[in-house]
RNA sequence: UCCCCGGUAGCUCAACAGGCAGAGCGGGUGGCUGUUAACCACUAGGUUGCUGGUUCGAGUCCGGCCCGGGGAGCCA
């Protein structure tokens, strides 16, 4: 597939799985580092991003132009090279490749090149979201975030959900939702280039339903954005979301959808980043791996809120934060709850009303809404979701409380005028999830190109 | 938005209580070695974030600003 004057490459990834030994192979990447040996050849640590572990070359200084061009290969310079696979003479890896002709493709100046061959902090990283792709750590990032995007798409796909591209531009503020990024055209005369106000979306779920209650099991996967003026290590303001929707579906019925969705991409990913995730485990986050494991053999608790606030309040904990009934859960709550009390992922389940949006449908109780949270030892709030009210007159009081523009959300009360059906669904904070995964601290860790406040590097 | 910490060589960080601005890594040169974050020697490299002030003297103390990090709140 790949190529260059006439030769075929070989992703180096195909090279260490496959160890086609004793061929003639081409290969070309990024020089790591390079070590100088007076026995007359120099080794070189070749990676071209398909693989966690780079390639060792051995380049011999009796070649045409290695008294030229082996001096030049420092750390990021691309490289062209054939030679044969044999296994090493040295230790430390199981093949090289005894190159027999190399040529440099790009050269890389040592005095500017941001990437060293050493650790780097993440802090000065983040500067250079251009070429810190190149690290192992944030190649192994990458390579994670694209397995588990497939892997997502994948899940529903298997299903029989169809895929929905909801609208980046929206007129609805999906109440409660965070602040908005406006969206105006260059009309000089600050005309509003729809005729109307819009934004980009902060969630794609209402205009998601509209296709659930059509098409049935439907999702969206795409970006989503919030002006939210808060700079922390779990916030972007562009960052992409999982929502799948269903109908005909129940509270009960989301929550075994949420629980079969997450033990899918745990364990696929123990799977097929397993180089990756022992890769973290060793540099990042100690423990990682065992603590993935374990997640995924618990059982996955329910718990009405009620039930919550009565542990919490019978646990003699010195909260910062008091509890009793109404109250919002605090990360110190959920925290004792997963790894103290159940000690493994729980569900709750039954919020009060006031503390989530208008679309969650009402419990029969007057006071709750049958709302769902996926806690996670460790970590907190991994998925939130809900089954919506479908009666249109509930709906209609709900935002009425609440002081809602009805006129804007005609089109979704329609959907509970025409044939409405119970469904439910759930929303999961892609990068998030990555945290999660990988153990690294910093969302903007795991995402090619972090929008933050006051912050846009590339 | 609020609270805390930081900004010194390309990178990571030192510099007591205001008194000649340093080390390791990286770069260059030489040596050594089937090398593994290689090793040894030498060497180059600085407007101490910007700005105003206090002082005989400021990296160090004070004011303002800029940038970065962490936490809280809000959320996904």
């Amino acid at each position: 597939m790949l190529g260059l004057f006439g030769k075929s490459i070989t992703p180096i990834k195909e090279v260490l799985e496959a160890k086609p030994l004793n061929k003639m192979v081409t290969v070309a990447g990024w020089v790591r580092t390079r070590r100088d040996s007076k026995a007359g050849v120099s080794f070189v640590e070749l990676s071209d991003g398909s693989h966690i572990r780079p390639l060792q070359l051995v380049i011999p200084i009796t070649l045409e132009n290695s008294g030229r061009d082996l001096p030049r290969l420092h750390p990021g310079t691309s490289l062209l090279a054939t030679g044969l696979l044999i296994p090493s003479i040295g230790k430390g890896q199981e093949l090289e490749l005894q190159v027999e002709e190399f040529g440099i493709l790009g050269p890389s100046d040592p005095e500017s090149y941001p990437i060293q061959k050493k650790r780097h902090s993440f802090e000065f990283l983040r500067s250079y979201p251009h070429l810190r792709p190149r690290t192992n750590t944030f190649g192994s990032v990458f390579r994670m975030r694209s397995r588990l995007f497939f892997q997502i798409h994948r899940f529903f796909q298997e299903r029989g959900f169809y895929y929905i591209s909801t609208p980046i531009i929206t007129q609805s503020d999906c109440e409660g939702a965070g602040e908005l990024f406006r969206v105006k055209g260059q009309s000089e005369s600050g005309e509003e280039f729809f005729g109307r106000p819009t934004y980009l979306t902060v969630s794609g779920q209402l205009e998601l339903e509209a296709f659930a209650l059509s098409l049935g099991k439907v999702y969206t996967f795409g970006p989503t954005f919030r002006a939210e003026n808060s700079f922390t290590t779990r916030h972007l303001s562009e960052f992409w979301m999982v929502e799948p929707e269903v109908a005909f579906l129940d509270l009960y019925g989301l929550i075994g959808l949420a629980e079969e969705f997450m033990r899918h991409l745990l364990s696929t990913t123990l799977i097929e980043s397993r180089e990756e995730l022992e890769f973290f485990d060793r540099w990042v986050s100690a423990g990682l791996i065992k603590g993935l494991e374990e997640s995924i053999n618990k059982e996955f608790v329910i718990m009405p809120y009620e039930e919550v606030i009565r542990v919490l309040c019978e646990s003699k904990e010195p909260f910062q934060y008091p509890v009793h009934w109404g109250v919002d859960l605090k990360t110190e709550h959920e925290r004792y709850l997963t790894e103290r009390y159940v000690k493994g992922p729980v569900f709750v389940i039954d919020y009060p009303k006031e503390i989530k949006p208008f679309y969650m449908k009402l419990n029969p109780d007057g006071k709750t809404v049958r709302a769902m949270d996926l806690l996670l030892p460790r970590w907190g709030e991994i998925i939130g979701g809900s089954q919506r009210e479908e009666e249109l007159r509930t709906l209609m009081e709900r935002m009425e409380e609440l002081k809602m523009d009805m006129d804007r959300y005609w089109w979704y009360l329609d959907l509970r005028r025409y044939g409405s059906a119970p469904h439910s669904g759930f929303g999961l904070g892609f990068e998030r999830l990555l945290l999660y995964l990988t153990g690294l601290n910093n969302i903007r860790d795991v995402i090619p190109y972090p929008r933050t406040p006051n912050t846009i590097v590339v």
